[in-house]
DNA sequence: CATTTAATTCAATTATCCTATAAATATCGA
DNA sequence: TCGATATTTATAGGATAATTGAATTAAATG
């Protein structure tokens, strides 16, 4: 993943709204949710969803289809793991790439945390 | 980790000076780097250095410490690993959980990434 | 104690992002 | 075709963030 990518797809993390609407198609796997179910699970209106829903498409962490009257989204998981493999790789260096799910033992968690 | 806090990081991350100098300081270890070192390693200047600093600071991802006439800071590996928990468990749920250094071989790397 | 060095803080400007409203597009069914 | 539904696009505003230069704090040195 090259640096740009890795600023676009940490941008369009780093908003409340986007975040829950990547983490709710995370959850609602590789059949994705039409854009007006995430905007009234998340509780937002549909022009602010469709505003967010194309930054997260912006940044290649999601992915749009038309069904009909709907435009279905669907998180990518090749992206966000490049995302994460970045980090892991060129911003930890192994310093912290021993925190993953594999190796999570290592870690003492706090409350800071 | 917190979701403030996730967002909080994710934000510091997701400016191109700020992501530079967070690796730099990942690559620096331990000991880290006088803020005037990563200034002058990154060819910015020592005011716009310290604004983003202090924004890494602020979320949790570097700590400061003064040594003398210099003020060092040093990556949070804690902090970097914490982020990388959540989002590998809170956004991911598995999906992209296994992309990590330890099982990187299951994933199909392409030019897009 | 005055000077130099290191870094931060402040104030002002500029740029960018977010929200809300309104209008437009696309699809479906009567 | 007409109206209803689903979503996007366009526009304008207000809020937030980033950059710059000057002033300030803090520590070391002569």
């Amino acid at each position: 993943m090259k640096i740009s990518n890795a600023l676009g797809a940490l941008g369009a993390l780093a908003h409340e709204t986007r975040l829950a609407a990547f983490r709710l198609l995370v959850r609602a796997g590789a059949d994705g949710l039409p854009a007006g179910a995430v905007a009234s699970r998340l509780g937002v209106g549909a022009t602010v969803m469709s505003f967010h829903l194309s930054e997260l498409a912006q940044a290649g962490l999601v992915e749009a289809r038309r069904d009909g009257r709907s435009i279905i989204y669907r998180a990518s998981y090749k992206r966000i793991g490049a995302l994460l493999d970045y980090l892991i790789e060129d911003c930890c260096q192994g310093a912290c790439g021993a925190r993953t799910t594999a190796t999570k033992e290592n870690c003492d968690e706090t409350a800071a945390c």
